[in-house]
Order: C-alpha cells, then structure tokens, then sequence
DNA sequence: CATATGAATACACAGTTGTATAGACAACCG
DNA sequence: CGGTTGTCTATACAACTGTGTATTCATATG
C-alpha cells in the first residue's frame, strides 16, 4: 500500500521517508485551531523532515494529501462502525451503545476522527466529495442496521432512507460541536445525543403507523 | 452605528470609506470556495479600495471583521426567523413553512447565511463563539415556538430544549451541504428536510406521551 | 487664517508561500 | 564495473502576507 513497498524492483534510490510518514506529520500539525485545509506544503515537508519539494515525489497536490487524510479518518471511522455493530444486540442498547462508541472515539482519537467532522463544509470540491463519501458509506450501513432493527421488533419504519440520513447528519454535527468542548461535557452531550436519536426513531416509526392506519 | 456616523465633532479627516463598505468588499470576496478565515487583510483592503494599512482603522484584527461578518448573518438570520413565524399558523404549516423560508433564504440571500452556516467548524475561538451564539438564538426562539404549538395542539413534548437542539442542528448541517448543490435540487433537499423536521416533532411527542403512560 | 488632529497613504521590511531548475546521491540492471 | 533511473537536496525566484514608520491630506476648532 504505501510507496516504499510497493516499489517493483526498478532501479533508482530509496525513499528516505514513506508516504505515510508524510501523513504522519500532517497529522501532528492539525489540532483544534488548525485545520487541514489550511496546512502548507513547506509546513508539512518541514514536519516530515524533507525539503519541500520532496512532497511532490508523493503527492501531486496538497489537496491530495488533505484526500488521503479523509480516507484514514474514513477507515478510522468504518472501525467505529464495526465496534458500535458489535457491541449492538438488543433495540434499546443500538442507539445507545453507537452514540457511545462514537463520542468515546471521539474523544481517543482526537485527529482522525476531527478532520471528518470539521473540514467537510471547507476546502475545495475534492475535499468535500470525499468527505460526502464517508457520510454516505456511514448513512447506508445505518440504514440497513435500521431496517433490520425495524424486522426484528416487528415495526415500520417512514422513509428508512431519510432516517437513517437525519440521523447520520445530526450525530456529525452535534460530534463537531463536540469536539471544541472539554472532555468532561462529552458524558452530557452522549445522553443528548442519544435521546435526540431515539427522537428520530421513534418519530420515523410513528409516522409509519399513521401513513398505514390512514392513508 | 457605523465609524462614518458615529464621529462626535472632533476634528480630523473624514473617513474616506466606512466600516461597512469594508464589510461589504469582504462579503464579495467570500463565496462556495472561499471562507472567511482564508480572507486577508490586504485582499479585503484591495477589493474596498483602501490602503493595506487603513484597514487598521475600522478593525482591529481581520478576526475582528470575520466577527462583524458573522454578527450581520445573524442579523439576517433573526430575519429570517421573523418572516418564517409570520407565515406559520397552523400545525400543519408551520415545519413547513419554516423549512421552506429558510431554503429560500439560502438561495436568495447566498453569501451571508452561507457564512453563519459553514464556517463555525473553522478559526479561531472568537469566530466560533460567534456562530454558536448565533444558533443558540436560533434555538431558544425554536423552542418557544415549539412550546407554543404542542399547547394549542393539546400535544405535549419530550424535552423541548433538547427538541429545538436537535431540529437547529439538523436543519444547520443539511443547509450547509445543500448550499454547494445547484439550485435545482434544492426542493427536493427542503422536502426531506421537512420530513426530517417532522419525524423529530413526532418522536419528541410520542416519547412524551410513552412516558406519561408508562412512567 | 493658522493649527491641531485624525484619516489615509507610501514605502519598507522580514517572513512565508508554491514551484522551477539543476545537481548530488543511491540503488538496480546489464 | 559503468550506466540508467528515480529520489532527494540546494538554491532561487516571484508573489504574497502582516505590520512598522513616516508622510501627506482634509477638516473642525481656536
């Protein structure tokens, strides 16, 4: 995967630093008041510990570098997913456990996890299109989490889409608000979240029995 | 309120420029690929026609105009609010036609609630106080509202405060991916986000009354 | 009118940025 | 071994940034 392994035998000198570690350093230098965006190549480089025209031997852009830190944070986040599904068994449990899986990531992994909160409303259309990816790729395993939901406890659900959407929409952006607060808020704005999901849930399965009752 | 009005007989040269037609030069600098925090002082001093230095004289910091910036979307925003409680009657009408004057607004209005909706993820402190100050507006007057409607309906709410959060927030972060689509889909966006809007109602309503029956 | 006073300016400075160019180094192949 | 190839570095450039200092300009007041 990265470029130092992947080298095929040709001839030429080693790379001295690996992509990744050039990711590395961009993530040391984004933080609460610095967001990716805004990150110059020389800043990076000088991180990295490379003259700044070594960046371009690994990215074309530094756009390219903001698109390849999305992806991290996206895997960073499909792991999440993975955990909160595991952890989910029973209806009353799903919300709760998935918001606490969320806001505890939140809070551990600091850098990953903000960049996708925070840089998807700024920075240009490469930028934005990949973080619209992972909210996608988030927004449809919920959905279907939700339809099974919906099976297994013999209710319905209005627009399953739409829910699962809100949802995915509103947990983002209380979790970005999140983020600036200091860490003991975060237990508090966990059982907001989770009461504020289960708002949309119930109200997505009450609109569902009144569209079947009359419709 | 402005500098050029506020000056009280003292002597000295008339300001050439106002306060508000720097505000006014900054606004024709934003758009969907430029953010107030990425303005500078001699970009904005260029597009007012004044000279890098004079800028020193209506503003302290650039972050100071960016404060400026955000404290006059929220006016427009307040506006907003007024024309969408005017047009709201009955129980009916009122998510809609709240969710339908505030995309119209994004439409029309494009730079200023652009702003308030996009940038309190990113700059400095001050900056994302501003915006926060701004939603929590936004939010008291939503809960009032709520309060006010759930009474007439004879309706009665889980946690109203929490409600209005969860209704700003949302209708925040959807305008805000809605603001870089083409106008074209925007009905669609106001469509689902009505629904989303109505499924929070909904919920926070059923939740009330499941604890009122089963405390 | 003269003068004080605040506004706007011109110029300068040190810093940063992205990138172009050219050379030095190291690894592999024949 | 020599040659080729790819990586890294050094240097340089023009554009840009925020801001300090000194100067000019216009105005209200004495």
């Amino acid at each position: 995967m990265s470029v130092t392994s992947s080298r095929k035998g040709t001839a030429g000198r080693k790379p001295a630093v690996s992509r990744d570690a050039i990711i590395a350093a961009a993530l040391k230098l984004v933080g609460p008041h610095r967001s990716v965006s805004t990150l110059s190549l020389r800043e990076v480089a000088r991180e990295a510990g490379i003259a700044p025209n070594s960046f371009y031997r690994h990215f074309h852009d530094i756009d390219e570098l903001a698109v390849a830190l999305i992806d991290l944070a996206g895997r960073s986040l499909r792991q999440i997913i993975g955990a909160a599904r595991q952890r989910a068994t029973t209806e009353r449990s799903v919300v709760r456990s998935s918001v606490e899986t969320f806001m505890e990531q939140l809070g551990a992994d600091e850098k990953l996890l903000h960049i996708l909160l925070r840089e998807g409303t700024v920075g240009s259309d490469a930028f934005k299109q990949a973080v619209e990816r992972e909210l996608q790729f988030f927004e449809n395993e919920l959905c279907a989490d939700l339809i099974r939901l919906a099976k297994a406890n013999d209710a319905r659900l209005h627009e399953p889409a739409l829910t699962a959407k809100a949802i995915t929409r509103l947990v983002f952006a209380i979790g970005a608000t999140a983020m600036d607060l200091p860490r003991e808020k975060h237990p508090e704005i966990t059982d907001q979240l989770a009461v504020m999901v289960r708002m949309i849930v119930a109200g997505s399965q009450t609109m569902a029995q009144n569209r079947a009752i009359r419709p």
